[in-house]
DNA sequence: GTGGCGGCGTGACTTTGGTCACTGTGCAGG
DNA sequence: CCTGCACAGTGACCAAAGTCACGCCGCCAC
């Protein structure tokens, strides 16, 4: 397993440019555990014991609303860190993080972590860089909320995997939203019913095709044309 | 200008706990710029040219939508740093910056201040910091806008602000909003006509009492407890 | 099989948010 | 003084978001 763990921490943009001596030293300091999908790696509000990286599988961070309502912040797959910043700061978890999939997850305690982070002047400014990255996907999401509608930012979605997936087939692209509708609900901030409705609105317009947890982007430009629509 | 900013320098949070002479060798670097109200510090966009310091006025952070609206992420006072994360990342300015009211900004280049880091290492810590506080009240906002009402947003505000004025005074807390409805708004993620129409109503329940920019809170225990309804 | 369950689709409805258009008011500049 | 202009209040709408209540699969466990 750890010898594993050298491996993880390599591809990791976090641990990036560190000798291959120090990774060694760095992999004996962590504990790796698995999680089964749905299983909470940690809630919001409580203390922060240390540092999680994703070893394979998905993490969800998240915020639940009182009357149970979830909004998505991040989702965060394999080489990803989580919880950098309390680390540093300090503080409580601002939000909670839960396995999306089955995942292997190492974790590093905050004291052993600061320490080596002492011992290496360099993480600091990898840790910002992180961070920044996080941050600007906030301010994302914040965009996205304030000034579009929840068609909008669906169809932002479809397009951003489409494009992802690469060049169209010849009949569009297919993509699989590896999701439920309640899933997609909270990473747009919204509800169920209305991913549903608009997925079928989208399709009723011919623009997508949807076939279960898989759907098939017929008119990109068309999708994306409607992106802005209504500003 | 430059004494002047050395005491300034040592009032921030992210320079504190710095030497004299290090404070010094610091002002000697920056430049120091009057902004009237409503001019501009950068636009979002704009390839990061270095570290701004607020020595004095306010400074609003923001977000324009395609259509116009507004959307204030954070406002600065006195002693707040703005834009280190570009700084450091390198990136480009993910919103847009201007004075609120008049206001004195010091300046020091991204080249210097990285310099800077580097004789200091704990600055990085420092920076670290900064940047999770932000990073936090973002968080905060993205909760605000996913769960709530408008309502429940403005009440939320006229809580903390009336809470921050301290104690109540006999006939409740008077505080002053020093924005108008328009400035609201792109505060709390909505237009200017649903602040007016909240207040107003605030007001016709007999929570608030509404006289110009001024406003006092006649309930604070009913406001606080209408803040969850709903949910 | 059949019973339960999680996920999906939908109709009907309410509430909230947002738009438009217009009015009034107070203040600063000519 | 009048003229503009920025800001505030409001009525009438309209559109989007959210709620409630079902019915319907498809699947796994028993």
């Amino acid at each position: 397993m750890l010898a594993k763990a050298e491996e993880i921490l390599r591809r990791i943009p976090l641990f990036a440019g560190i000798t291959e001596g120090e990774t060694r030293a760095l992999a004996g300091r962590m504990s790796a555990k698995k999680y089964s999908r749905g299983e909470l790696l940690f809630s919001e509000g409580d203390a922060c014991q240390g540092l999680f990286i994703v070893a394979s599988g998905k993490v969800r961070i998240f915020k639940m609303s009182p009357s149970g309502r979830e909004q998505i912040l991040a989702l965060e797959g394999a080489g990803s860190t989580i919880a950098e910043l309390p680390v540093f700061d300090g503080g409580s978890y601002p939000a909670s993080a839960l396995a999306a999939e089955d995942a292997e997850i190492l974790f590093i305690s905050r004291k052993e972590f600061q320490a080596f982070c002492l011992e290496h002047p360099a993480m600091a400014l990898k840790v910002i860089a992180v961070v920044g990255g996080r941050l600007r996907r906030l301010v994302g999401i914040i965009e996205e909320l304030s000034f579009t509608t929840v068609r909008q930012r669906l169809i932002a979605l479809l397009v951003r995997l489409a494009q992802e997936k690469g060049p169209a087939g010849k009949q569009g692209v297919r993509i699989e939203l590896g999701a439920s509708h309640q899933e997609l609900a909270a990473e747009l901030g919204t509800v169920r019913e209305l991913v549903s409705r608009n997925l079928g609105r989208l399709q009723a317009e011919g623009l997508i095709e949807v076939e279960g947890r898989e759907i098939v982007v017929k008119d990109l430009a068309g999708l994306k044309s409607e992106q802005g629509a209504g500003e």
